[in-house]
DNA sequence: ATCGTTCTCGCAATCGATTGTGAGCCTCGT
DNA sequence: ACGAGGCTCACAATCGATTGCGAGAACGAT
């Protein structure tokens, strides 16, 4: 009695409910009825299976008696499509297993559901933990998160950006800002959704950890522990991070009346092999500083390489401490006390709020708090000081 | 002040070159020529821009004075187009900036030139690694990798990999294979293109390390050293790379007449918690092992943490061997011997080899060799042997 | 000078999903 | 009972790129 329009079998052994449709199938034309059999010269052949199963909406509106825009509109948020032709339709859809196709999808909305993503690289932990975040905050949007890994190369960053713009994402989420680059900015002016993770830029909406306070954590603690003459290894000076991180222990250093030695303030990579090579500047100082705080647990551990290297045992000779709080730094040898920042968290909320950028719906920038956990790596400087008790 | 459509300046100042066309444009009748006009019932406003800048096909057609079609040859194989036309399409092309939508040419060819990649985590650096290299490989063939971590759980990896051909991929590749359930081979059945890197599975074409002959290396390096007396931290049972490194080590001490107890065999997981804990049950056992070999360096990281808390040094009281030979191995405090596989190799070729069967240009499987890598961490056995001597 | 080949290029039809507009049909009020 | 107002749904037109087929041009051969 409804929707005549085509036969198309919809074989369910339904009993009741009965949408029987009156004028029946009338068992030929495939097609859409009447046509103005318009000029027909070129003949194109099927391309293939239209995807996963070829099962396509039409299919699915085929199937359940209705027309391919109410079966799209079911699908979608069922707005304007009776509840239970709705649910006809959905039914269907599940039975023939059909899957909307979002190239098609895609092409007529002009909208992706893809977040592109720019990292350093993936095989830093950090990012890669940063990364869980953002892709389980972008499946739970109904987004899919691509990756892609820059070596913190500039020239890698544009490419990849654009890469990932040529696919067409909704908006990039970019975890290897530096500060001494302008493709954020410049990507935020030509109107591309973009949020930065991990890393900040002014002007640009960013999910970070309070980088100050944790440089600021690191150092209340070095400082209650005795240490006055520390070390620092800064990481890479384009990355805010290392930066900020840097920043908030010298001022707490400074504010405490024991400023920092400039030169024991050593920039590297955020690699073990930085921390080491930083490691072995620092101890090679004139007093040598009797705690070295870096940025990064990688670079932490090589610094405790080059302590061991120098004859130091850390944690009893020289107070080392991290950043980021990586699963191994509590399983080594000697646990390495360490900043913990809240990585996927950070990469989840980030993904979301970019979607609700691409979404209109906007987003502000967020700063997580980080935590010390203290551990075997910083104890009491036995020469200079009375020990301080640090509840652990 | 979009597309121009028809004539569009082209105001290029080339001379000469007289494809001067006859007919020429005719300025005027802006559609397709004579047409049943349809009934108009719908008007459908434009969706939105149409991605990167707006710009389509037809602008660069336009741009050029030549019909789309023969700009999408053009900027494609150029087969079928006069040279110089070609050149003035690609000249129109790089001007105007435009970009091809994938979503468009995917929705015609049916390819989305997208390759899926499932990895149990990418917190792991092996596999990390690994996708590097499958990111790599997959953007010298003009393909794109989207991966997703499956945690190693059968759900999440036939959930993510419905996902991913929901996505429309071309292919899969899965680096997380597991012994003991049927995803990959049911795709196989259904026609998806895949392959697996890292973990090995009958039947389906794979990148892999050997691990066989890895394991072999190990074993034979620590009968070498003397140890007869060995344990192993033998990983998941479900993951082949774990099974088959335990099986070249057990089946090399075997021939050499020195067969490992079956009791000092113990699965783990591939982190350090799980080798710690692997650890301290095999340094419990009665004769203690002189020498234990961990499937998975993170897990020998482990084993040292445990020797070090019974009080025993790696690399003098017992030697200790990984697997992979990740960055950080060589940095430890105590240099950890390991099995150099190359993994980023491994996804490159992985990714090639997928692109290969995607193309109709099918793929065979491929084994690399891996190289041992001895360090500090396996010593000679003081205790019951001559020390042979080993070129590092 | 005429005919046949080889190249080039334009035509128009898709691929599959989305959506503004308007036409039915039902319900409810008076 | 009749008209108004609401809901539901169908129409048909896109989105942008690809492609089989055929027409026309250019060129060589006889």
């Amino acid at each position: 009695m409804r929707r005549p329009t085509q036969g198309a079998g919809n074989a369910r052994g339904t009993g009741g409910s009965g949408h029987s449709r009156g004028s029946g199938g009338t068992g030929g034309s495939e097609r859409s009825g009447p046509r103005t059999d318009g000029p027909r010269t070129g003949r194109p052949g099927p391309p293939r299976e239209s995807g996963e199963n070829g099962v396509t909406l039409a299919d699915v509106a085929a199937d359940a008696g209705v027309h391919q825009s109410t079966a799209s509109r079911a699908l979608r948020d069922g707005a304007g499509v009776g509840a239970a032709t709705a649910e006809r339709v959905r039914e269907s859809a599940r039975r023939l297993g059909y899957v909307v196709n979002p190239a098609a999808a895609s092409l007529r909305t002009g909208r992706s559901r893809l977040l592109g993503v720019l990292v350093p690289r993936l095989t830093d932990i950090v990012l890669a933990t940063v990364y869980e975040g953002i892709e389980a905050g972008a499946a739970a949007a109904g987004y899919q998160a691509v990756v892609a890994n820059t070596r913190d190369d500039p020239a890698a960053q544009r490419a990849k950006a654009e890469r990932l713009l040529a696919l067409r994402v909704d908006g990039l989420l970019l975890g290897d800002a530096r500060g001494d680059t302008t493709l954020a900015p410049e990507l935020v002016a030509r109107g591309v959704p973009v949020a930065l993770v991990s890393r900040r830029l002014r002007g640009v909406t960013s999910f970070t950890c309070d980088d100050m306070l944790g440089g600021r954590l690191v150092a209340e603690h070095l400082l209650a522990l005795g240490h006055h003459r520390v070390g620092v290894v800064a990481g890479e000076p384009y990355a805010s991070t290392g930066v900020e991180r840097t920043k908030g222990f010298t001022d707490a250093y400074a504010e405490a009346g024991v400023p920092v030695d400039p030169s024991l303030i050593v920039n590297s990579s955020f690699d073990v092999h930085g921390g080491e090579r930083a490691g072995h500047r620092l101890l090679a100082a004139k007093p040598r500083p009797t705690a070295i705080f870096a940025v990064n647990d990688f670079a932490a551990i090589g610094v405790m390489g080059a302590a061991r290297a120098a004859g130091l045992v850390p944690g009893r000779d020289l107070a080392v401490a991290g950043f980021n709080d990586v699963p191994l730094s509590a399983q080594l040898p000697i646990p390495l006390t360490s900043v913990r920042s809240p990585m996927r968290e950070m990469g989840e909320r980030a993904a979301l709020a970019l979607v609700g950028m691409v979404e209109g719906r906007g987003a502000r920038s967020r700063r997580f708090v980080p935590e010390l956990r203290v551990r075997a790596s910083t104890a009491p400087d036995g020469a200079s000081r009375a020990p301080a008790r640090t509840t652990n």
